[in-house]
DNA sequence: CTTGGCACTCAAGGTTTGAGAGTGCTAACT
DNA sequence: AGTTAGCACTCTCAAACCTTGAGTGCCAAG
């Protein structure tokens, strides 16, 4: 009894302080809920809650403001997640629909999202890591120069310009791609390393020059341009939530600046379908202590091939991000396995 | 004499206002300059200035402020460039020289850029309408499907996939990209609409569905993705200047989100080898009617590829701007050269 | 365990005041 | 003519001060 009440009246604060951003105080609390207690009851409710953590006060006589402990309970009680109108979904599908190729799914993804959320969105494009490899081809550029396609899955296509340093046989070329195309063809690219490791002993000793470039320069690919991709979107929101709250956006925009900062954000998704939210500093970069990220991953059910998000303040509208993000990646997922 | 003096003053105002952000008054002019006459005489020369539009006190009682009108001047006065120091350019020369593919050139070049202007930096790709095609690939993907591949003379590979509704014919395949590749090598791109004309008249009737496929697919290319490509850099130090200057960075946030904006912005840049400045509401979009942006073109000499450049306040350093920008434009230019 | 009452605290906003910076004008000087 | 000193005037900014009101914590009674 005593516990519903304390819960009810914490879920209560942040959905008043997610919709004024201001303190939110007793009277208040019992005027706009259906509490049936006093706003005396309420305050010592607020005193325990206060006393564990959950909630804090900007100074004496201002009204109460979640703290990030008191966001994560509030989440973690919120169980099902309100599933969008049917014309928001119709909305989705259309838009999306509409995409020609990859490029222009991600596009429109990341400018949906943004625009759904009224805050930063974040998508990833689909890991190699966890894509296969559909083609291998070559195309060569100069006598020296080879470039390189590889053909992913996903729909995604790397290429790569190497320069062998030697004329190019069109013949060990031919051979080196059936034997390419059979080692790594519908394989993960994370298995590639290993099965190219002793993938030049096949050849003849004065072919190992050329087949040792052209490996050096697909495990490079595989290595280095493993998830790099990201595309950002509706940063203007972040000038919004700069003026109406006291917060500087110079760190948040530097966070988003740096790839390696994003891929970590999207990468510690959880590894699941669900949803994943992580609050202020729950983030391990400091430079997004005072937000927070919700994000998903998308792809097949059983094999998810990135992830995407949005990155708001604290004082989010956590049960409708998180809806949002959950059905724009489900319909990602669906669009890209239509391909 | 007396128009020189003004112009000393005026000089004199621009520089002291970049350098503190604060109205400049009479006083602290003479203090600071040698401008060898009393405070009398310059607020005679202010007034005379303000008269004119190139200066405005803010209220009554504050020192006066350039207009774009009068960093116009100030920058139309700006003969020659100050070269950037030795060490400058080493630095420049190596970070850049690092750069493996174009992606890594264009992303080096835009960290570089906002890093030494501490401003936001803008690079375009290398334009596809000012570029020639080197060569054309076909992939077969699948029954239907293939993959078109162009590469350009500028390093960058456009790809494309065609549904062709209809089984590919590898004879008919290798004849069309024979001739195509005799139509198209070498040419710019934006003669390639008018070469592929009457191209199909020259295959029998049967073989023009798929001609006709290609051919259209090729000619989205070619218009879509013209110019499409640009990258951003240092929006973080927006930031900075919103705390400082009482000005909302919420527009410029969105003009820097529409490609469009960008694209017109950087394609304004004066047709020369020399550094163009486009100040305050010297910019169409009323976004960045509170910014200056100061561009360069780059590429070979007398055939400019794309431009680049930064976007800063209107209290900008123009001339250490323009200098950082034309020399980073310069050795953009060497580097895609060497390749 | 809940409630009404009450004293207390503190931020926010408005007003007043003084100081300082800077101007414009006029009259004298070169 | 152009330059200068002097002076009155204007206006912002910051500090000091006061008032207001929201909100709390606590206590004693229900």
């Amino acid at each position: 009894m005593l516990e519903e009440r304390r819960l009810a009246v914490l879920k209560a604060i942040v959905q008043d302080y997610v919709a004024t951003h201001e303190p939110v105080g007793s009277k208040g609390l019992v005027d706009r809920h259906q509490l049936g207690v006093s706003p005396a009851t309420i305050r010592n409710d607020m005193a325990a809650l206060e006393e564990e953590g959950y909630i804090t006060a900007p100074h004496t006589s201002a009204g109460r403001v979640p703290t990030d402990q008191g966001y994560r309970l509030f989440v973690d009680q919120l169980s099902q997640i309100k599933p969008l109108s049917p014309a928001e979904r119709k909305g989705i599908d259309r838009f999306l629909g509409e995409a020609a190729d990859l490029d222009d799914v991600m596009g429109r993804t990341v400018r949906l999202l943004a625009q759904l959320t009224k805050q930063v969105a974040v998508v990833q494009y689909p890991s190699l890591a966890r894509s296969h490899v559909r083609r291998i081809e070559f195309i060569p550029v100069t006598d020296h120069k080879l470039m390189i396609i590889l053909i992913v899955d996903s729909g995604r296509v790397e290429q790569r310009i190497v320069d062998c340093a030697l004329p190019l046989q069109e013949d060990l070329l031919a051979e080196l791609r059936a034997r390419l195309s059979i080692a790594v063809s519908d394989q993960p690219f994370s298995s590639i390393p290993t099965r190219l490791e002793n993938f030049d002993q096949e050849f003849p000793a004065d072919a190992r020059p050329l087949v040792h470039a052209v490996i050096a320069s697909i495990l490079e690919t595989v290595t280095e341009k493993l998830d790099e991709r990201i595309v950002l979107g509706g940063t203007s929101h972040l000038a919004h939530y700069n003026q109406v709250f006291a917060m500087s956006i110079q760190p948040v925009l530097e966070a988003l600046e740096e790839q390696v900062v994003l891929l970590k954000l999207l990468g510690e998704t959880a590894n699941s379908q669900k949803v994943s939210v992580r609050i202020g500093h729950e983030n391990e970069f400091a430079g997004l202590s005072s937000t927070s990220v919700v994000t998903s991953q998308y792809g097949k059910e059983n094999a998810p091939v990135a992830s995407l998000g949005v990155v708001g303040p604290t004082h989010i509208d956590y049960a409708g991000t998180m809806s949002t993000v959950q059905a724009v990646a489900q319909y990602v997922s669906r669009i890209l396995s239509e391909n």
